[in-house]
DNA sequence: TGGATATCATAGTAAAAAGGTAGGAATTGC
DNA sequence: GCAATTCCTACCTTTTTACTATGATATCCA
């Protein structure tokens, strides 16, 4: 039950840019913020781009950007670009083989509990959260 | 983000436990009902009986029980006596690095719901949920 | 038009974690 | 003593994670 690191880089990119709301950042700025891999960041963003959650440019004034206003990107459709599932079991997709699984419900209770902060939780709250704690 | 399989068996076990309150149950008893490796259920009971969830008799009339009613134990407890450590990340629990870990608050906001979830929730309620949806 | 500066696609790889298996020792009841 | 049980722990195989590396492709601009 630990997210990936992929995960966190992912969702901490997804916020930078968020901070820098309709500016193209290059990957090589991303790589200064964040003290990652170029190649690794890369490969992140590729995943956040496929996912739709930002958009890129190529050539030589190229860069990323977020897709939609930070209020529109939630965490849960963040994380979901990064392959992260938080879906704590099979039993909640319903591919669980025993229809009276004893784990059912209480999965049930956890997966909405889980889902219903990530859906209700924007990187525009991650962007106020973060103002708030810096003064 | 997903629950390891021997978190899953090992709450179910503990669920079977809990419905023959009182009684020892053999480990050749518990491999009929789940269709698990003698061996392994092996294993997932010693993490629960050092984790304090269940208690264990050896010799030829022994068997397993769990250590409290069922209402005296969550599922918090049990998974964490499983290793299962749903510490969604490090900045939660402060060995994150950076101070002013931008991910912090949401981390901390998906820990403290999902904390609350587990926490009160007793396997007493998977035996309550589970006779209903029987019915 | 060519080269500098970007992103894009994908293969490879070392280390760790997951998911078991296996062998044998210790305990208890009869 | 012997059968039935739990206990301890080493080992193994497969999958996943977390990167690294290579090269292709696109765009701007002098």
């Amino acid at each position: 039950m630990k997210l990936s690191t992929r995960a966190r880089y992912g969702l901490r990119i997804t916020f930078l840019l968020g901070v820098e709301t309709d500016k193209k950042v290059s990957l090589s700025t991303l790589v200064k913020q964040t003290d990652l891999s170029e190649k690794y960041l890369e490969q992140i963003l590729g995943m956040l781009r496929r996912g739709g959650i930002v958009e890129s440019a190529r050539g030589s004034t190229g860069g990323y950007s977020l897709s939609r206003s930070p209020e529109e990107i939630t965490i849960k459709q963040t994380l979901e670009a990064l392959d992260d599932a938080f879906e704590i079991a099979d039993c909640v997709s319903g591919k669980c083989p025993d229809e009276y699984c004893p784990n059912k419900l209480i999965f049930k209770r956890l997966y909405d509990g889980i889902d219903g902060i990530l859906a209700n939780t924007t990187i525009a709250d991650m962007i106020k959260d973060y103002r708030c704690i810096k003064k």
